[in-house]
This record gives C-alpha cells, sequence and structure tokens, in this order.
DNA sequence: TCCTTTATGTAACGTTCGATACATAATTAG
DNA sequence: CTAATTATGTATCGAACGTTACATAAAGGA
C-alpha cells in the first residue's frame, strides 16, 4: 500500500502528503482511544466517545481508522507497542527462568495497578471479552494476544530445560498455564481495586509455587 | 399443560394468580436468560436475543422481570443459585483449609470447562465486565459478588488459625488473595480454551504454593 | 493561477437499541 | 352473566448506534 515511492532517493524525510494536511496527531488520538477501550472495553464504548476523547470527528475518525473494529485493533497493537515492556523487559532480560517468572509477575503487579499515574487498571488484552455476537474476528485477535504470554513461557521453559536449570521431567506446560493464570487473574483483581502490595504478595505466593514443584520434583498431590 | 385438575382437592397450592396467566416457564426463561448473559456479557446481549432465546415477547419479558438491568440482576442471582455449588459444595466440606483450597480450585477447574454437558466456560461472576459507562450499580453488583469468595477463603482462614492448623503469622489476606487469583484467572483461560486436566494442573500447583508458605512458614522471597 | 488531493464540520443516513401503547385474549371475583 | 385483572402480540416509540454524503477548507502540483 505504501512505501512505492519509485522515482527518488528514499529519503528518511516523510515527504509532505498531498492533500489538506490532518488537523490532529494521529499517534495522540490513537493514545485516546486506546485508553478508552482498556477502561471501557469494546461494547461499550461508542465512536461519540471516542471522537469526544480523541477531539476528532467522525468523518476524520473514519478517514485515519477505517472503522470501529479496525481501531481497536489498532489500539490494540498500539497498547502492546506502549505497556509491553512494563512487564515483559525485566522477564526477558532475567537469567533464569524462575528468575523470569518472578519479575513478570511483579511486574506484572506493578504495571497492573498503574505504575505511571492515571494508568487504568488490569490489561487490556486480559480484561477484554468483546462480546460474543459479532466481531468474531476480534475475539480471534485477543484471543490471540492472550496465548502469546503461554507462548513466551513455555518458550522460556526449554531453555531452561536445556540449560539444566529446570528438570527434565517438569511438565512445562503446566508450568506455563499456572504463571498465565496468575497473571490473568490478577488483572481482574487490580480491576476490582486490590492493590499493589496486595498483588506482589500474589506473586511471591506463586513463586513459592514454582519452588515447590521444582525442588521438591514429583510431590504428587 | 401442567397438573391442573382443578376439580379435585383445595390444595394448599399457591392459589392461582387473578389474570390471565402466564403463558411460560419463568423460570426456564430466566434460565436461558442467564446462560445468554454468561456468553455474551451485558451489553452484547440485546433484549432482541433475550426474547429470541426466552420464548417471549418483549412486553412479557418486561412485565415479567422489569427491565434489562433487573433481568441481569435477577440471572446474576439465578447464576449463583444454581451454579455454586459446584464449586463451593467441597469446600465447605472440607475438614481443612488446605483441602477446603484444594476444593475449591479442583471443583472450579471442573466446573469452569463444563461439568455439565454444554455449560458455557468460565465464570458469569469472572467474567462480567459490565461496561464501564452507564450501569455503574451492575458494576458494583458484580463486584460485590466477586468479593464473596475473599470473605469466605478469609473467613475460612481465620478459623484455620483458631484451630491450629495454619500458623498465626500467616498473611491470612495475601493467601486468600492468591487462591482468588487463580480461581478468577482460570474462568479467562477456560474462557480462551484451556481443558479441565490443563487446569488441575495449575490447580496443584497452587496447593504446592499453599503448603511451600505455610510448610516452611516465613520463607522470604 | 487553476486543478487535484486530502481533511474537516455539519447534517443526516439506515439500523438497532431498550422500552411501551394499545387492542385483545384469558383468567378470577362477584 | 359482567367487571376487574393480568398476559400476549403487534406495532412502534425516541434515542443512540456505527457510518457516510456533502459542501467547504487547506495543502501541493501544474
Amino acid at each position: 500500500m505504501q512505501k512505492l515511492d519509485s522515482a527518488s532517493k528514499p529519503d528518511q524525510k516523510p515527504p509532505r502528503a498531498r492533500g489538506r494536511p490532518r488537523a490532529f496527531d494521529r499517534t495522540e488520538a490513537l493514545d485516546r482511544a486506546t485508553r478508552l477501550f482498556w477502561e471501557n472495553g469494546y461494547e461499550a464504548t461508542s465512536i461519540a466517545d471516542l471522537t469526544g476523547a480523541m477531539g476528532v470527528g467522525a468523518p476524520s475518525l473514519y478517514a485515519a481508522f477505517g472503522s470501529k473494529e479496525a481501531l481497536y485493533e489498532e489500539a490494540l497493537r498500539h497498547y502492546a507497542d506502549t505497556n509491553q515492556h512494563f512487564v515483559w523487559d525485566g522477564y526477558f532480560a532475567a537469567p533464569t527462568a524462575r528468575a523470569a517468572v518472578r519479575a513478570l509477575l511483579m511486574d506484572s503487579a506493578a504495571a497492573l495497578t498503574g505504575c505511571v499515574a492515571d494508568m487504568p487498571r488490569g490489561c487490556m488484552v486480559a480484561l477484554s471479552n468483546v462480546g460474543g455476537d459479532g466481531h468474531d474476528d476480534l475475539r480471534e485477535l485477543v484471543r490471540g494476544a492472550r496465548a502469546i504470554t503461554l507462548d513466551r513461557l513455555k518458550d522460556r521453559f526449554a531453555r531452561a530445560v536445556a540449560a539444566g536449570e529446570i528438570p527434565a521431567s517438569a511438565d512445562l506446560h503446566a508450568l506455563a498455564r499456572f504463571v498465565q493464570t496468575i497473571q490473568t487473574g490478577m488483572s481482574i483483581l487490580a480491576r476490582d481495586g486490590a492493590g499493589r502490595e496486595e498483588l506482589k504478595a500474589v506473586a511471591a505466593l506463586a513463586i513459592a509455587g514454582w519452588d515447590a514443584r521444582l525442588a521438591g520434583d514429583g510431590a504428587q498431590d
């Protein structure tokens, strides 16, 4: 669609568009939309809400983003781009799988309770249900986004097995599901008002479960 | 249709109401409505959806239930009445707090993945967000319903401390939040397709965390 | 300059939303 | 029987929904 400036040199400057320039900052508008969807979900956020918060007329919104569904998709991507690092940077920097899980859950406890001022509580991805009727494509999109956590955990655990940190007998899938359950559940608790210290205590208990299962091994329950 | 041999003895039957009798079974209609709300949530379920599934005209629906909000409230209560026992019976019957938690999580793993045929996945209470705009009363109602779990857990743990099962030094609130987080998170995973055995493995890991924290005690992390 | 292109603001589109007026049917009370 | 009462079906209400036509404004290309 874009990037086909065949003629001149591949300048790094965005050459001014042709027609009337848009009067609003597209990224900032997207940011406002993201926050609304994050707080209220897809169904409960109307176009009127969006245009109001974005400071943009409806035709401009549609010209810039296509449709409500397309805007939601972009908002979801924007959310991931701008908020992922709060939760995943420590995870990817950690030297061991245990430290990675600990970082993920502790950083999640912080981020989900508003690590920066006036951030909505809970994870936009975890909390979007995107109602069951129409919008099957959005539902799949969100499910896919939620599945990424599981994949990352399983990948990391597999490497930990290769590195000898985790015994080969461990059920990596179950461990990943466990961590995913904790992180997901924390979003709903955060939305309901649970505080940061409460969620950190939950994370600490999850780590205790991790240790118990991986130290004791085969502690059949 | 049903048992209307009026001629015979004057039973202590509920005396027939005065006007034209309603042509549908109120409880069954409520059951259908509950299922719809459970599957799709409040916002994504329209009156047309409801009247269709309940086999009732809109005026009858409003005459019987008042409004969409009132119907949702009643559906939520109906859901609790008819489904609570799947998850809480074992909990209340358990002799120890540990056994109670184990029963709660294991039974939740079963119930949330459809312990009876064709039951929606996940807990209706945990999964309702009830969008942020209007409907503040419903949001509070659902939050209150979610808070019940925490109260029950803390009550049970307090009794376990009194009975000497749990050391008095334990952080009962954190333990309760931990269990609540697991159970809540399992609902979203179940809705996304996680299987019963996966969730039972998660429950087992949570119990391992419980044991680790309560056996080792003060295992500061 | 004029022409094309793109964005904006107003105003409205058709649809669906939750909720009802109204006439009619079905039942009890007297 | 008649009167009162309640439920149902049709048809529709005003409002809000997501979306777009249209005329106008602001930019670059000729």
